[in-house]
DNA sequence: CTCTTGTTTCGAAGTTTGTCGATGTCCCGT
DNA sequence: ACGGGACATCGACAAACTTCGAAACAAGAG
């Protein structure tokens, strides 16, 4: 049993994060664009999933496998749910090394979060 | 400039939010936090709410009515619900001039996000 | 006071989300 | 080949969310 079919998740391509929106301050956001980033502060929006993307985040050389992280008060089968709308949201991208699976954070979404929201400390 | 000093503010503005937590790369959320971040994510986690905010932030004098926001394509009083969920958030504040009622963004809550964030683009 | 305009509140659909236990898949020791 | 540990997926259910029309509330004009 191949696993060489691809699951199509046409949800957030972790491209579509790095060329996003403007400054929240400068200009109305299109209903495309707010869309998108709704989507991301959408991944953000729970706490075990904010917790976890925290965990990953901080970790040493940025990046954490599972077993590390899943200490956040929900069953396991909840925290794999939550990983991977972190990564269908294009915040983390996961790579499996022998047993365990690492994740690790998307650096263009962050980026293109707190871009919208940098330019108001003015 | 690693410093971990307290947090506290200058006390403009008394709304929740204002000290709040550490950048998200530096070490791992807690409970208590990631439950109070979530909450601003989940406030612009909807595409209606992000747009209607983005309308007020960018908005001249940063401050606009509801009448001049309100073009967001769905009924008004949905509109108003979802002002007053991003008052409750923290996010805006609103005053009543007259006939009108005008709403602002609560800087404290922005730079609160945008401080999680920004450490990321090293 | 009455009428009109701007805004909020009140139920009530219909949909989405977070959570779990059970089960399946992948990989490493033995 | 077998057993066990690490993650992912499935099916189900309660809670929360978005949305609407109808109605209530507030303020100004006539």
């Amino acid at each position: 049993m191949s696993n060489l079919e691809v699951v199509n998740l046409p949800l957030l391509e972790p491209e579509a994060a790095a060329p996003c929106c403007p400054p929240l301050t400068s200009a109305p956001l299109s209903e495309e664009d707010s869309a998108r980033m709704a989507a991301m502060f959408k991944a953000l929006s729970d706490p075990v999933r904010l917790r976890l993307f925290s965990r990953v985040a901080s970790h040493e050389g940025g990046e954490a496998c599972v077993c590390d992280i899943q200490d956040v008060g929900v069953s396991q089968p909840t925290v794999s749910h939550h990983l991977k709308k972190l990564r269908e949201a294009g915040l983390l991208t996961s790579e499996r090394r022998g047993t365990w699976v690492y994740y690790r954070v998307a650096p263009s979404a962050l980026a293109a979060m707190a871009g919208m929201l940098t330019a108001a400390t003015d």
